[in-house]
DNA sequence: CGAGCATTGTTAGCATGCTAACATCTGATG
DNA sequence: CATCAGATGTTAGCATGCTAACAATGCTCG
């Protein structure tokens, strides 16, 4: 009785971009927080600073990894202009500090406001706090994706589905027809994400290529065809024959 | 300039339970929603179905994995009694559908209210809407968390993790002066949200106890000293001697 | 008590990802 | 053009987790 039924609520995918809260939500007049700059690679937060600001990218990128940038640690989360990060609140944070790091990846700009000063802005504006809910439900979708995706053990199927996430959250469509859509990204990036080795990464997107679910070179951007590929990861890794390569 | 300096917020570690939306916080009058019993073992949702429905748990335990129990797949979320479960709006998912499987544990009950409904009950009670906020947040803390165990490949890495996410998550105090934790799990249970065999979860589980980091037998619950474990982490793979016995 | 069942313990052999090292290619830079 | 840096491609050997199967233990229930 729970099966797909008439839907009760329209169903708009990319309305995430509609109600998630976002710097434009934020009054202009730079009463809340102040603007910070920072150097390609520079350190936003580490691991044991106090969780205590939220913070819009105002221009360029930022990435949120589990620790140094040094260590055997890995990329969390990627957050693009007009986007919060940092907003995980003071108390859910393990004993009020980030375990986290953050890294501008390009040159970039953020407001950065504190965070009991936030919660007063939301509480005293009802439509910001609803679409920053909403936000955090999408954040937590993705997170879940993230979790799902590390499951798998084997490397097609993390790399494959790392693939269908990327596609799906900032993938550029190629041919419409063909329904393929492009990304900019590096083997090293995609390592970073799946927790694999670069090596790794390589040898099975070159897997990926001769199935023909995907389309790469040098110079030139990842082309996902996500349909076949998710067909394809569906099948499971036990009904897959070698390439039939002659 | 960003590192621990003077708190800016008191930092009080347990406050999730005060902040966080529960069924207490809901209308007792039932206007919201209506109760739904579900048997052990029994599916509360499917993958395919739409998500257009929050719950909020009444009585018994229940368990959200990343796909159908019978295949190879694993636990994303345990939830208890009086928390929110299901709670990602339509928006976030992904063409409006689950992606996800929800199975009752333990014999259950649960409120079930249409998402549409609960959305605009939040809309007019602020403090539920920012209650509800805080809880997402502590969810998202708790998927980076797991992401972050994921992203550790060796055994007793991710293992030991887990073990110091679910100590701080549902852990009950066992010794107060020596600070351990106790907690009562399956070494199947662990394996499913470790994502390793049941096999390995037990051989890692050995190790682990014969370095006195943890200890349990049959029916007894398995204890964690969690500062013992997580100096043992941190120290990293390499540094590890094999257990000196002898 | 005895049978059945779930949990924990153990092992051999296999599959697969990682490390490390090096090769190739492209574009940028002086 | 020559050089360099970064990205991609490739391989051999090793480390480690998994599969599968079975043993041992303790609980539950007739």
């Amino acid at each position: 009785m729970r099966k797909n039924q008439v839907p009760e609520l329209p169903n708009h995918g990319a309305c995430g971009q509609l109600v998630a809260l976002t710097l434009q939500h934020l009054p202009r007049d730079r009463e809340l927080g102040a603007t910070r700059r920072y150097g390609r690679g520079e350190e936003i937060w580490a691991p044991e600073d106090r969780a205590d600001r939220v913070y819009f990218l105002k221009t360029g990128q930022v990435v949120i990894r589990t620790g140094k940038i040094h260590g055997r640690d890995f990329v969390l989360q990627l957050i693009e202009a007009e986007h919060p990060f940092g907003e995980l609140c003071c108390c859910s944070a393990i004993g009020g500090l980030r375990h986290s790091a953050a890294y501008a990846v390009t040159e970039s700009a953020a407001v950065e406001i504190a965070l009991n000063e936030f919660v007063q802005y939301l509480k005293t504006h009802q439509g910001a706090l609803m679409a920053f809910m909403f936000g955090m439900c999408i954040r937590l979708t993705e997170a879940q994706r993230s979790t799902e995706m590390l499951t798998h053990r084997a490397a097609e199927a993390r790399l494959g589905r790392l693939l269908l996430q990327l596609t799906a959250a900032r993938g550029r469509v190629e041919t419409k027809d063909a329904g393929e859509v492009a990304l900019q990204v590096s083997h090293q990036e995609l390592a970073e994400m799946a927790a694999m080795s670069r090596a790794h990464v390589t040898v099975t997107l070159g897997k990926l290529r001769q199935r023909s679910l995907i389309r790469y070179g040098r110079n030139r951007s990842l082309v996902v065809n996500p349909s076949s590929l998710e067909q394809y990861l569906a099948r499971g890794p036990r009904a897959r024959n070698p390439v039939s390569g002659v």
